[in-house]
DNA sequence: ATAAAAAACATGAAAAATCATACAAAATTG
DNA sequence: CAATTTTGTATGATTTTTCATGTTTTTTAT
């Protein structure tokens, strides 16, 4: 599991290759899935699309872990945690928000359905739309881990600090809603 | 495609449920994967993993397009960054560098092997290990990605501005290299 | 030093995601 | 309005990922 034991194996030991300077200097830092030990800055490191994809997937995966030990996959999660609150939404949005194609989500709406967790319906709109909702045994599922997500995320912004915390969260909203 | 419009068209009619007294205000809202348009806050609209998630899909989504357009997997293009740089990594450092379990990794290394972008040898220290390297076609391939995605960088962080995008990066690394 | 335990990687079987496509309902156009 | 195009969802075929497990090598304990 730790990465910093590779890292630190790797780097001790360039074997082949030693294409650059790297490697000579192991150190020992505790975790991260980086051999960041190095001077040379790797490109990783100061690439934002690579910091975000690891930090997201850091910050989740303890409680991925817990959600999955709860018997639900982690997109099952992300539409009870969508559809928490809401008054429901369509296929297309949803699978917007839980970060999957569409034709996956249908897949999983309905796995879900027969799960009892949430309903599909129509909307009054467009009868092409399928509206997702969450049933009452959903609503609950979903506030159970909502509090539990929120516990989580209390644990891993404490670190932080409250002033950074809200910088971050408040740089990642504007993030995301930048133009594309 | 686009979310904003699902989003306006969800809440502008909740159909069944009412459960909140949401969606009753459509706002015109560029883009963004969210229907965060209402005055009460939605859960996943603060919960620091689904922003962190969100941010890096959208963030990667316009450069993913193009590395698959190159022929490259997403994953195919994180190790060719990974290996960046570097004399060689594990199987075990990179499949955390790129966020895929090991088995998942060592299939894309064998595939990557038979195109030629990578060789698989072994580590001096410890022969259980297989060391990954850059084949000359595949660090002139990582080169020419890491250029697109460090301008496609500038162009993602430019409305955000140096000062923010400093901050965002280096809170960023705070939170990665956090201990578990 | 040996036996037992753990770690690193590979691989076949199973599960999940995606692609391509189809279909129906809306929106647009002439 | 009829015809065409676009949009929203579903679904079968395919690809990708993951799980479970096996093998080999290293580490730890006795």
């Amino acid at each position: 599991m730790s990465a910093a034991r590779y890292a630190w194996t790797v780097t001790k030991a360039p074997a082949t290759t030693p294409a650059s300077g790297r490697g000579e200097r192991p150190a020992a830092r505790a975790e991260a899935a980086s051999a960041a030990d190095s001077e040379a800055p790797r490109f990783i490191d100061d690439y934002l699309a690579f910091l975000l994809a690891q930090a997201s997937h850091r910050i989740s995966g303890v409680f991925h872990r817990e959600v999955e030990d709860a018997g639900l996959s982690v997109t099952e999660w992300r539409v009870l945690a969508s559809l928490s609150g809401s008054a429901g939404e369509t296929i297309g949005t949803l699978s917007d928000l839980v970060l999957t194609k569409q034709p996956t989500l249908s897949k999983i709406v309905q796995r879900m359905e027969r799960q009892g967790l949430v309903a599909r319906g129509d909307t009054a709109m467009d009868r092409r739309q399928t509206l997702v909702t969450l049933t009452a045994e959903g609503r609950e599922a979903a506030s159970d881990h909502t509090r539990l997500a929120l516990a989580h995320q209390a644990r891993v912004l404490k670190p932080l600090g409250a002033r950074d915390a809200a910088r971050l969260i408040a740089l990642l909203r504007k993030l995301v809603e930048l133009p594309p």
